[in-house]
DNA sequence: TGTTTGTCTATTGTTTTAATAGACATTATC
DNA sequence: GATAATGTCTATTAAAACAATAGACAAACA
């Protein structure tokens, strides 16, 4: 699983705008991108597709800026990535559930789509609303309680 | 989490050689490339750092081949993952366990290890064994049966 | 000694990633 | 209505990763 700095910036830009309590009025992009450290060109243009797939709204002109289109509660973490990159999980460019295999690979699929399972049990589950609250859903806890899920391997 | 051809083509390749009873005669990589439809000099690249790892070994030569260095009891999916791509998941270019967030982000350092765990909890069980076998650990099957694991979303 | 096989190093073309640039559209304020 | 501040859109680019491909070389066996 790599996340990509896109994904990075995205879902960080996005609890910004989770977090600002602004009166309502709209977030400058250059105050998220400061406040993240976050190239300001490169995210506007990710905040640019995160208003297209109606996550954010935005407003031009002087005075304008980025607000959160949805209630924080209903936006999970997958939804973020899936704006910015597509589905969460892919074989060779196939959506696990489309795999076919041969021989002694022919049970990959399942393992493929449980793994893709494993990732949703968190991503969709985590909401900005839980990461702004630092309030994470149980399924996270018990995975972080997880032996090793500090170490690396 | 996207799953690179030499991945895939990685763990069908070592799928085959722990299917593979030949009375402990090696597999040449002609074989494997043609059954699992993988490039053969490509595939010659992946056993190689294989190889390296530990996880296969080989013989060069008229006879020669390769074959599972370990019981395929004890070698997981990850393993492989890790032989030819590094480490299973990483943020950034950062592992999860060594991130700094900062401002309403801050938590996201404890999503993407539990992320991370969520994967390792399929990757790091599954064995070739069980694969060949067609016999996969509960945690699969209960991800498998989990609701809405077969749809794209 | 010759043939078959794996090993190693290098190279190539394509795609993705991560960013940057600049013209343009919109809005609020003066 | 002019002006300044902001987001929008299209294009470009440099670097890296990805997915192979090539070929000389080394080892093993018949």
């Amino acid at each position: 699983m790599r996340v990509s700095a896109k994904v990075d910036y995205a879902v960080r830009a996005a609890l910004e705008l989770a977090a600002a309590d602004n009166d309502g009025a709209p977030i400058k992009g250059d105050r998220i991108a400061e406040a993240q450290k976050i190239p300001l060109k490169f995210l506007e243009n990710i905040l640019s597709e995160l208003r297209r797939a109606g996550i954010v709204g935005s407003q031009r002109g002087a005075e304008g800026g980025y607000w959160l289109a949805k209630p924080a509660a209903s936006v999970s973490i997958a939804d973020i990535i899936r704006a910015v990159e597509g589905p969460l999980a892919d074989v060779h460019g196939t959506p696990p559930e489309k795999l076919k295999f041969t021989g002694p690979a022919k049970p990959l699929k399942e393992v493929w789509v449980a793994a893709r399972a494993g990732l949703r049990s968190v991503l969709d589950e985590v909401t900005l609303a839980d990461v702004v609250a630092g309030d994470l859903p149980p399924v996270v806890a018990d995975l972080v309680a997880s032996k090793g899920a500090w170490s690396r391997r």
